[in-house]
This record gives structure tokens, C-alpha cells and sequence, in this order.
DNA sequence: TGATGCCTACGACAATGCGTCGTAGGATCA
DNA sequence: TGATCCTACGACGCATTGTCGTAGGCATCA
């Protein structure tokens, strides 16, 4: 908790720091557990699988094919890291290998 | 302007419709265009490329590799659309192609 | 044993965003 | 020219967010 507060920002005050993750553990965005009579945080998902997920619930909901969003994720990958799609192919059959 | 209204909820006041999209606008969400006194509102980016935009921003930013990501897309991917992934892989070969 | 220090629980407050609408007034069209 | 449609703007209630203070529990140490 005092290393949260040190890696975010060490002018804020203790409560501060205090006050957002407990709001965050309402809401589920954090997991906490006692160790001593402190709580210690961690994040409930990485900032991928939040992603990752927010993926999915497009593709679930659309109705058409989920083609555009592949091809958009493909076009972004690409643009950002040239190598990310081999690298992207190499995942899906390695996967394909263990299923 | 009325279509909006429309397809979101006739129920609703035809001005709230025109001040979310007023807002929207004025965050550059949606463009619009006059046609004959009245605007005619057309959304700036598509859901998939916005979303597409945050997986950009979050490999670029990343310090380590993609990895992680590309990983947590494919568990979703596959959760959600069993045959997405040979679309994905298919898409993959298919630029490969052409570049 | 009492003081010191760290921690939690809870409340507070201002700023902001969001969903919803009404009114006033300009533009359009039959 | 009058009825209809549209825009601009303000407003209101509610939720969220960033920030902090106070009160009190629990441990440690002189």
C-alpha cells in the first residue's frame, strides 16, 4: 500500500491511495487479501485480458461476421510491431497443436 | 436526426438526442454535415477501430513484448468464435500476399 | 504501560460526465 | 404566411472520480 503510493505518485496522501483501491475492490477491478493486518492488492486482471475482453464482447454481440474487427486488429498490430504477425501465426498454431 | 432517434429509442425526447449527439460531436465521436438546415451526424470511427486504436496504443506503450496481449486475443477470440481463428490465420496468409 | 506510528473504515467535497428534458428562436416548406 | 422541424443552450438529478481528513484499531518499542 505505501508501495502503491510510492509508484503512483508520493505527493498524494496515504488516504488517497487508500480510498481508490478500496473503490476499485468494490467494484471488482482489484483482488486484496489481509497479510498482517494490511491489505495487499493486486490488479483482478492485466490491462491485456481487460482488453482481450473487451474484444470478445464486441464480437459476441455483433451480428454480421466478426471480420472487420479481425482485420482491424490485424491492421493495428501490424502497423505497431511487423513482426507481431508472424508471431500472431505461430500462437494460433501452436494452439491448434495442443487442442 | 429523427432516424436516430429511432433506432435508439422513440420514446425519448427528440432533444435529448440532439444534445448527446451534440455532445458527442464536440468530443469528435461523430462528424457532421449540414444538409438543408439541419445536420446530419455520421459516427467518426468505427467501434472496431477504436477499439482496434487501443490495442495499438497498448503495444506501443508496452516495454516487454506483445506477447501478452496477442495471447489474451487469442483466448477471447477463441472463446467466443471457434472458427474465428482459422478466419484470423486465414487473414494472416492473406496479407502476407499482397505485401 | 503508555506513546508512537501504521493501517483501515468511513465520510466529505468539488469537479466532471451522463441521461434526460424544456424553451426560445431560426429555417423550411406547402 | 403559418405550421412544422431543427438547433442552441441551459438546466437538473444522479453517479463517478480525485482528493483529503478524522476516528479508531493494533502493534511495537522504550
Amino acid at each position: 500500500m505505501r508501495s502503491v503510493l510510492a509508484e503512483a505518485d508520493p505527493a498524494l496522501a496515504y488516504t488517497t491511495i487508500a480510498t481508490v483501491l478500496d473503490r476499485l475492490h468494490s467494484k471488482g477491478r482489484v483482488l486484496r487479501e489481509k497479510s498482517g493486518g494490511a491489505w495487499v492488492y493486486r490488479a483482478a486482471r492485466t490491462r491485456e485480458a481487460a482488453l482481450a475482453g473487451e474484444v470478445a464482447r464486441m464480437m459476441r454481440r455483433a451480428e454480421t461476421s466478426p471480420e472487420p474487427l479481425l482485420v482491424a486488429f490485424l491492421d493495428e498490430v501490424e502497423a505497431s510491431d511487423p513482426t507481431a504477425l508472424d508471431q500472431l501465426e505461430a500462437l494460433i498454431r501452436a494452439r491448434r497443436q495442443t487442442s
